[in-house]
RNA sequence: GUGGAUGUAGCUCAGCAGGUUAGAGCGUCAGAUUGUGGAUCUGAAGGUCGCCGGUUCAAGUCCGGUCUUCCACCCCA
């Protein structure tokens, strides 16, 4: 019996017109990623998982999609408790992974290639993840991250830098976003004066829920994660802050001044506003405290990105890391970067009707068949049509008129050359337009000069 | 991973409390004096009712399982 055809879950097949509209995305982006500079870069789709475990949080570890070991991995396995244990025994069996984001292969790379790079190294890197996440509209176990960063640089010129991408890239993509942006620093330095620094992850993906979920619920969360009455009420004095980029930003100061880290901090996003704001930039940058996000290995600054008009999570995200590479052996560089999920930002692109129309067309001009002596003659104006650089076609088949003009006005083909028995004699074309539906007959130089004007 | 929904022609959905040839709209294809699309009219094709199993004289309709998609949680692009 034969089983329909199909493919995993949470993965997709991308017809033309889908595929007209994620190049359009990844061409915009990385435009942007080399007009500021950075150098592409490929990765493997599978890492060894000890390059992947531990750097994106006990939950990340279990996203993470395995590979078999090929041959008989059974055989080098401890009989006994590893059978009891599936979670232990897929260790034991699957020395590769396939990578969960670009970031930590990229640290990676860098560790391994040091001495080939040059630093500041700045880098774009546009390739698929894989998360064995529950899938969810806007939530795929196969997608493309487009990665920016620079390693080997302190500087939060690179902040500036990359906020300046984000409002290019989305001003390009004619979408409106609100840039969200916080510091880890500022986090740590909070939880240090609660008095709870072994607690902190715990508390970031709390207080992270601060938009989505309330302010009740994280109370709630807190609560259940075993902080006092008087601790929650401090961070909640903290994340609730409001006012202007600037208020928040004073008060923060004032309120942070026992903890060394959380001034460094606010100094840091202090610094990057200052310097935001000088910048003729499209899209709104809020400073958010409540921001944390959940992947571990954030030190610093931190960004998300929202479409303004479309309902879908974040569909832009980075922050700096400092001790990343340090994992992989090459301690004291630091990186940040941000990745843009194409997915999503294809599924808003959808919704708000963003893509430009012309994505649709692919060929300029179809000439139409009329027989085999005429399709000859068009076939002669046709290299001459390429080679001035418009893309056109010949209908293959001498079939109705009406099918072949239904053809060209289904793939939203502008411009129709009918040559038929009278243009072959005259040795002219007749060009149709197939917006307006006029057409004249002409010359094939003049057809060209038409086209190409 | 936890909890909850969904699944009927290419698409969007009907299908009355289980009962004979499963419907509509849109789309597709073919025609409307043989060189003209997007409008109209006529007609046609197209469905293992997600899949497997069970209950029943009888199941798209009830039950169980499974897969898919979606929603919430978790987490994130």
């Amino acid at each position: 019996m034969l089983n329909k055809p199909s493919i995993p879950k949470g993965t997709r097949d991308f017809l033309p017109a889908e595929m007209a509209g994620r190049n359009y995305i990844f061409q915009t982006i990385t435009n942007v990623f080399s007009l500021y500079g950075y150098t592409p870069i490929e990765t493997p789709a599978m890492e060894n998982l000890s390059t992947l475990l531990g750097k994106y949080g006990e939950e990340g570890d279990k996203l993470l999609f395995k590979i078999l070991n090929s041959g008989d991995f059974l055989s080098k396995v401890p009989s006994g408790e590893y059978f009891r244990d599936s979670n232990k025994l897929s260790f034991k069996i699957c020395e590769k992974g396939l990578r969960y984001d670009l970031t930590v292969p990229f640290a990676r790379f860098v560790a391994q290639h040091k001495n080939s790079l040059t630093f500041p190294f700045k880098r774009y890197q546009i390739q698929p993840v894989w998360r064995a996440d529950r899938p969810q509209k806007g939530r795929y176990r196969e997608f493309f991250q487009c990665d920016v960063d620079v390693i080997g640089s302190n500087s939060l010129f690179n902040e500036i830098e990359l906020g300046q991408i984000i409002d290019d890239v989305f001003t390009g993509l004619n979408v409106s976003c609100d840039v969200k942006i916080n510091n880890r620093k500022i986090l740590a330095g909070i939880v240090d004066l609660v008095g709870e620094s072994g607690k902190f992850n715990q508390i970031m993906t709390a207080i992270d829920k601060m938009e989505k979920a309330g302010r009740e619920n994280v109370i709630m969360e807190l609560r259940d994660k075993g902080l006092s009455s008087e601790s929650i009420e401090k961070i909640m004095s903290f994340i609730g802050i409001t006012g202007s980029n600037k208020q928040k930003l004073n008060s923060l100061i004032s309120m942070l001044q026992e903890s060394e880290a959380g001034v460094k901090g606010a100094e840091e996003v202090e610094f990057l506003f200052n310097n935001l704001e000088k910048l003729d930039l499209q899209n709104d940058f809020t400073f958010d405290v409540a921001l944390a996000r959940g992947l571990d290995y954030y030190t610093g600054t931190i960004f998300e990105v929202k479409a303004k008009d479309a309902e879908i999570g974040s569909i832009c995200g980075g922050g700096r890391y400092d001790n990343l590479t340090e994992m992989f052996g090459l301690p004291d560089v630091s990186g940040v970067g941000v990745s843009f999920g194409a997915d999503r930002i294809y599924d808003v692109m959808i919704q708000l009707n963003a893509f430009p129309r012309e994505l649709l067309t692919t060929t300029k001009l179809m000439f139409t068949n009329f027989g085999e002596k005429e399709a000859a003659f068009s076939l002669s104006v046709l290299e001459k049509v390429r080679k001035a650089g418009v893309s056109a076609e010949l209908y293959p088949e001498t079939v109705k008129m009406k099918k072949q003009l239904s053809y060209a006005h289904r793939r939203h083909i502008p411009f129709v050359a009918l040559v038929g028995e009278t243009e072959l004699k005259e040795q002219l074309v007749t060009l149709k337009n197939m917006e307006t539906g006029t057409q004249e007959k002409i010359s094939p130089a003049k057809l060209i000069e038409k086209l190409t004007s």
